[in-house]
Order: C-alpha cells, then structure tokens, then sequence
DNA sequence: ATTAATGGTTGACTTAATCAAGAATATCAG
DNA sequence: CTGATATTCTTGATTAAGTCAACCATTAAT
C-alpha cells in the first residue's frame, strides 16, 4: 500500500490553486460543460438536445415567442432558431403559426405532441439538474439560481 | 403617448415567468454567452479568446500542466488542447517541455512573452468579469464564484 | 517478454457560432 | 400615398467547437 492518504478528486486538484479557478468565466464554462453533458445524456433518448428543449420549453409556455424573441432570450442567432424549429417542427412538436399582428413575423406554438414531449423532458432535465447541483445544498441552490438569474439578465 | 409604463428593460422579460428561466442549465448558458462575448471582445486586441486565454493562464501558474491535465481540468478533448497549444507555441507564448518523468507527456509552460501577454490578458478578463456580473454586488459575486465552484467541482 | 494502458497527435466528422445578403412585410418622413 | 428605411425570417458561406477513432511512442502490468 503506498502512501495514498489523498481523497479520490480528480487528479487536477493541484490547479484549484490556480488563478484561473477563481474566475468565473471558467467556471461557468466549466460548470455548463458538465451540466450540459449531463441533460444532453438524459434527453438523447427523446431525440432532443439542450437547445432544441429550450425552444420546445418557450413554445409550451403559452407567451407564444416569435423567432426573433426566441433568438434574443437565447442568446442565439436568428438562423440557429431556424434550424431548431425546422426539426421540432418537421418532428411534429412544434408550429408555425403566422403573427396576426405581423405577417413577417411567425410564433411558436407546441402540438399537443410537443407539449407531451415537453413534459418527458422537463422532468429529464430537472433530474439533471438535480445531478448536476449535487453539491450544493437546497438552499444553496435556490441562492445560486438567483444569483445566475442577476448574471443572465444583468439590467432586467 | 402611449401607455408605457415599463422601463426599457429587454423586451422579452415577459419570457422571465417561462419555466425555463428557472432551470440553471439555461441560465448558466445564458451567463456564459453573454460573459464569454464580453471577455471575447476585450481579449482579441491581444490575440487571444477565452479558450486560449485559459490555457496560457494555467501555463502561466508555475504548476507545469501536462495536456492531458490541460483536457481534464478545462473539460476539453486532448485534440483541442494540442490546436490551442500549438497556436500559443507558434506565438511564442508557451513551450511544450518534455517531462523528465515521463517521456510520453509534455509540459506546458509559459514563456516570458506568454507571461506579459498574460498580465494583460487577466487585467482585461477581469475587467470583463466586473462588467458581466455589474448586476451583483460585493458580496453576491463572491457568493456566487464559490456556489459556482461547487458547481464545477462537485465532489473535489 | 508480451500485453495492456496512457499521452500526444492526426484526421474525419458533426454540431455550434458568426455573418452577409435576399424576400416579404412593416414603419416612417415627407 | 410614396419612397426610404428597418425588421423578420430565411439561405448560404465560413469559421470555431466538440466528438471520435486510430496511430506512435512510451510506460505499466502480468
């Protein structure tokens, strides 16, 4: 037995001393890595992804999004909503329906099929969640959802 | 005038009663958007994005990461360690050293340009990181980098 | 000494991100 | 109303990121 009084971490503990560690942009990215990793897993078997179920998500809210919103609350380009609701909507969970207030514009609405999907997944993702924020305790983890809440809509 | 009351927040804060604006996968995604563009932003004058700049960062800790190191901290495949180390190799601002312990791996090591570059570079991460957590105060950024650790690092 | 495992590298491939331009519609100035 | 300007969605091109399998050199295990 050799002298392994070290816990079993990670083996790159040693970098947690790391200026690096303390910065956020790393540790967001590190965080979103696992997290993502870990719902992508989960909703693989439902044929969905972390970004198509956010847009599934929005189409089930009833706010009805036109695609622009969708981009802008995404934080993602016009074009990549495009392709996501091509293949939600070619998949039957999602809709098209012209803006009766702006014909340029589209909102979009889940199929009854997509709000049934919509409910297989949300349970997934919360699970991952769960996983995920294992570390923290519950009231640690409402804090922390707050506090990413204030780093995602600064202003707002 | 019309009937506006709100205040010139985002327009699609009608989004925020969304389920989705509670799930931390989405608002981590969304914090590292809007983080990473900022830091993106300010470190190109200096050639470098957030990626490379993390990995001159740990070059620059004096804890003489090999890349598989490199890969397993910044939750990234060994083949984009090699294309990022390259570049910075190219640019004169790390060395990849042989490890006298194991002739297999490689450490990697800022050079004294790397080094400079990197002083820069931080003061502009940092700076970026103010901006991007401008809606938390003193305390709830501390709070916060150390819930986000938890959440990085889940058992470490 | 053979076998198995590891670290780095390459290449192929898929997904994500960025950007410019076009068609349809809406808004605004005069 | 008309013409200019802006917006919404869409397409296509381009670059960056992520994933995976295979290879060589080396190390560890049997």
């Amino acid at each position: 037995m050799t002298t392994n009084a070290a816990p079993p971490t990670s083996g790159t503990d040693r970098f947690l001393a790391a200026e690096l560690a303390g910065e956020a942009s790393f540790l967001i990215a590190r965080a979103r890595s696992r997290g993502s990793a870990l719902a992508n897993d989960r909703l693989a078997p439902l044929g969905l992804r972390v970004r198509s179920y956010s847009v599934l998500s929005l189409a089930c809210s009833g706010l009805r999004p036109t695609q622009r919103e969708l981009a802008e609350f995404l934080s993602l380009d016009p074009s990549q909503i495009v392709a996501l609701v091509d293949a939600l909507e070619k998949d039957g969970q999602v809709q098209r329906i012209p803006d009766p207030s702006d014909r340029r514009s589209k909102l979009i609405e889940a199929t009854p099929s997509g709000a049934a999907l919509y409910a297989r997944a949300r349970a997934l993702t919360c699970e991952a969640e769960d996983v995920s924020l294992g570390g923290l305790s519950a009231t640690e983890k409402t804090e922390f959802l707050e506090l990413l809440n204030k780093a995602a809509f600064p202003i707002g």
